[in-house]
DNA sequence: TAATACTTGACTATTTTAGTCGGGTATATA
DNA sequence: TATATACCCGACTAAAATAGTCAAGTATTA
């Protein structure tokens, strides 16, 4: 069970873009520097959250990318989602009435899959971007 | 976000032998059937669940595998880590001193990936498998 | 007008996963 | 005691997913 450097470098990202002032443009280049993430990876991570309406870019000199709300209201279950990482524990499709793997029956830890699917879920639906950067502060 | 076949195997198939009388010798082929698992694939993952004492085995004709305790008593995270599903969702060591990716500071989301571990240990070590029976009989 | 920075699709190497294969050994029962 | 059943085990492999890179742009600002 594993997280993919995809979903983990856009919350890092964004988690160091929301130290900056808002509509304040951050660059990628700056983004990779900071945290050690190839440029070109954080472009095609970022088309994504921008298709999602999770920043906006600026173009040109001096551009970058902006949060396109507050820090608050960005749960991490829509950076996840919008990087395409589905949090989908196993192949037999989530409250399907149908059974598991063209089987008529539903295979017999249906319930539980569907159980962590949405205990995990439920992790990711009550954390916002602000959140990491509180704990970040309490800590130091 | 995905479980391996492996982990997903290991728990039907265990479940399927706790249905039966403790102390029958259940063989890998009745599983194997009934469950949908290759023959070869199950044996692999049996020899690390004997390894790892859930299960002991009895050989030779109409012998099998008998689970080693009590349903009761075999927690679901034991049945990942015996074959080799560690929740680990990160690369960066869990609670390590060091920063992350050889750096000198931990990564700015280091506590969240920490946090989400332990909360999804948590899920496993709170269920173990004559739960997954009950959840079935409730249903059915 | 040069430099910066986003845009996009296609491509590729590496790693992981999900098995298979082959050749065993042990034991019950006919 | 022969034979069928069933566990034992290491090595191998095809396919899929992951983690990027590359090339060739376009937009904007200093």
């Amino acid at each position: 069970m594993k997280l993919n450097t995809k979903s983990r470098y856009a919350v890092m990202a964004l988690a160091d873009m929301s130290k900056f002032p808002i509509n304040n443009p951050v660059s990628l280049r700056d983004i990779s520097l900071r945290q050690s993430i190839s440029l070109l990876y954080l472009e095609q991570i970022f088309l994504k959250l921008k298709k999602n309406e999770i920043v906006k870019s600026v173009r040109g000199s001096s551009g970058g990318y902006v949060l396109k709300r507050d820090p608050k209201n960005i749960k991490l279950s829509e950076i996840f989602q919008a990087v395409d990482q589905k949090v989908k524990t196993v192949g037999c499709k989530k409250d399907s009435k149908k059974g598991c793997n063209g089987k008529s029956v539903k295979c017999i830890t249906h319930e539980l899959w569907d159980e962590l699917d949405i205990y995990i879920n439920n992790f990711f639906e009550n954390k916002n971007l602000s959140d990491l950067l509180m704990t970040k502060e309490r800590k130091n």
